[in-house]
Parts: structure tokens; C-alpha cells; sequence
DNA sequence: GTCTATATGCGGATAGAC
DNA sequence: GTCTATCCGCATATAGAC
């Protein structure tokens, strides 16, 4: 940690705080003084706030887009409970994109295009996913079912972490928990379950609902 | 339009303004200058930014509180897509609220406390929705799925409009559609309505589904 | 690479004349 | 009620010494 190069600290220290405090809370000054630097050396190896998010954008993109390659492994319901899990991990990790959305998008114009494009991948993603385990069985529905399963899918993923905070009784402060977010992700699909599938959501339920 | 006083011409320019170029983006020069007045006089009748946001945000409340306290009238599905549809229209009219809920919180806590406890409100209104058609048998649902069902909901209208926009395809300038959304909605207890109350179901899919 | 010092601009908020 | 003029603080970004 100690060892790592300062660019790669500033990116890790806008990281944290961006996720803590958002998007538009967080100053140069404020990232600098948090790694005991000055603002002149800040801007020495990021010439501008927002060459800092687009990296930090940029990373999220590779890992969600890694994650939509490898789909098309998701067989049975504990593969989808992993694959959902890894991406609210994910979603977590950078959870100061989704959440500022908004913001990001209108003080980066490029970025919210770039976010438009992820999400086309996301749901293109789904959709197959969906197809798949419509296909083999693993839920019964008809492709028109299929294909709203898969836009539910993205838009509970997309936006789940963010309402979350919403809802009292959950601290702020206390961290996500993905295990729950993908629970409740899997009960949209819960009615169209084939009973063959079905042990694994029962095990989950008794898991994750007290 | 031209008769209001100018207390109420700022604060309906600046909902405008907050709605299409977002709260953070939006400074009181430009809510001044929109309106052909000074700042100075902006300042005469709101001493802060703050409070119009919390104008805004105490007319939003009223009606969400309003929709929730006439929820107990819902009895059959078409009664359902009224008040999701209202709902919508609502949550639309203020729809910076909710998009920018993550710097709306944390530059004013107090509206982000408020903002909690209107979910909260929303939740209790959803789960006897739930309730009364689980009860009347509009839907076949266990006491549990019915609980889901309702969080389901409040989260679909709290963040759907937000999603929307990052869904390619959607002009961001062209206006939502509560129509849609309501649909989308009503989806989600599409696989537990009863047969006898599915014709409803079938006549919006086939306005909304081409 | 890192520092200090500073330029520039903007947004929020205010004072006081009309 | 409305204006002009202005203050203050902050954030981005830069210049130049070490």
C-alpha cells in the first residue's frame, strides 16, 4: 500500500472518497490533503479532476464488461447468484458512478454517453443470460418474459445500491451487503423457477430472510 | 402564467431548471437570469438556495403523501395503473429529486432525513396495497411474496425515471412516458395475477408492448 | 516529483440606493 | 420589490522554485 506509486494512490484515495462523500462533495484540495500532498503535485499527475474520474470510469467499464463476457457460462441458478454477486461487488467498488449518475453525466457530458453504451452492453447480456436459462429449462417463460426478466435484471442492478440508502434502518455508513442485493435480484425471477431449480432459491431464502 | 407572483415564478423556473439541467448544475444567477431579474432581488425573496429546494421538496412530499393516503382505495388492477400512473406523474414532475437524491442528501441532510422517512411512507402504503390485493384475491401471493412485491414497487417508481435516462435509445430531452412506466410496473406482479383479473393485463401489454 | 504561491472564475450571499 | 455593486470563499488550474 506504502509502496505504490502516488498516481495510483490518488486514484485509490478519489476512489474512497467519492464513494463516501459523492461526486461533487470531493475537491482536489480535499484529495490531496487526504494523502498529506499538495495540490500543485496533485495537478503535477492529474491535470484536471476529471481525467481522475475518467480513469476511475474507465476501470468500471473493464470490469463490468469482463463480467457481461462471461455470461454465457451461467447454466443453473448458483452460477447467476455468483455472477450477480461478483457485480454488485463490482457496482459496490465504484459505487460512486451509479449513484451521481446524474451529476457525472451532466459535468461529463462523455462519460454519461460512455455509461449509455455500458448499459446497452449490460442489458445485451441479460438478454442472453435470460435466453439461456430459458432454454435449458432453468425458468419457464416465454420469450417476451425473458426479455423484461433481462431489463429488470439491469435496472436492479443498476440501481439497487443507490435506493438502498433510501430505505431507513440501513446505515449509511455500514457497507453494502452484495449476498443480500443478488437475493433479492433472484427473487424477480423466483415465480418463473422451474421446480427442479427451485432447492437452491429455497436455500438462499432461508439464508437471507429472517 | 404572467399574474404569478414573482415568489412563485422562481420557484417554478427553478424546478424547471433543477428538473432538466439538474440541482448541483443550476445556480441561483441562473434561476435569476432565466427570469429577467437580478440576483439581489432572488435574494430578497429566497435568502437561500437551500430554501427553495426545500419548497420544492415540501410540495413533492405533499403529493407522494397524498397518493399514499389513497392508496387504501385501490381494489382491482385497473385501480393499480391509475395510481401508479398519478404516482409517476408525481415523482416525473419533481424528478430531480429523486435522480439527484445522492447530492441532494448530502448537501442538505435534513432533506435527505425527510427523504427517508417519504420511502418509508411509501413502503407502508405499498405493503397494504399489497395486502388488500392479496386479500381480495387479485393477485395469488403468499403473505411473503407480498412483502417483496411491495418493495419491488417502491423501488421501481422511486428510480425508474432515473434508469430510463440511461437506457440508450431514450431521448433525454424527450419527456417520460408514466404510461410506460406504470406498465413496467405492473409487471413485476404480472406472474401472481389471477386469471380472472388478467384481461387488464393483456389490454395494456398490447397498448405498450409493439 | 514535490513544494509554495497565485491567478481566475464562479456561486452564494449581502448592503444599500432607487 | 427591484436594482447595482460588491464581498467572501471555494474549486480548478497554473507558474515557477526547490
Amino acid at each position: 500500500m506504502a509502496s505504490l506509486t502516488t498516481r495510483e494512490r490518488i486514484l485509490q484515495s478519489s476512489l474512497a472518497l467519492f464513494n463516501a462523500q459523492g461526486l461533487a462533495a470531493v475537491s482536489t484540495h480535499r484529495i490531496a490533503a487526504e494523502l498529506g500532498i499538495s495540490p500543485g503535485n496533485l495537478h503535477y499527475h492529474f491535470k484536471a479532476k476529471q481525467l481522475i474520474v475518467e480513469r476511475l470510469f474507465r476501470r468500471f467499464e473493464e470490469r463490468l464488461e469482463e463480467l457481461n463476457a462471461s455470461t454465457d457460462r451461467v447454466r443453473a441458478i448458483d452460477d447467476l447468484w455468483l455472477t450477480l454477486h461478483l457485480r454488485f461487488e463490482a457496482i459496490d467498488a465504484y459505487r460512486f458512478i451509479y449513484r451521481d449518475m446524474a451529476y457525472l453525466g451532466s459535468e461529463y457530458p462523455a462519460l454519461g454517453q460512455r455509461a449509455q453504451a455500458l448499459t446497452a452492453g449490460n442489458l445485451l447480456a441479460a438478454k442472453a443470460l435470460c435466453e439461456t436459462l430459458r432454454a435449458t429449462g432453468v425458468i419457464e417463460a416465454t420469450a417476451e418474459e425473458a426479455q423484461i426478466l433481462a431489463l429488470q435484471m439491469v435496472f436492479t442492478t443498476t440501481c439497487w445500491l443507490s435506493f438502498e440508502q433510501l430505505v431507513p434502518g440501513r446505515d449509511a455508513l455500514q457497507q453494502a451487503d452484495p449476498g443480500l442485493a443478488a437475493f433479492y435480484t433472484l427473487t424477480l425471477i423466483s415465480p418463473y423457477v422451474s421446480s427442479e431449480s427451485r432447492a437452491y432459491l429455497d436455500y438462499l431464502r432461508g439464508k437471507y430472510l429472517r
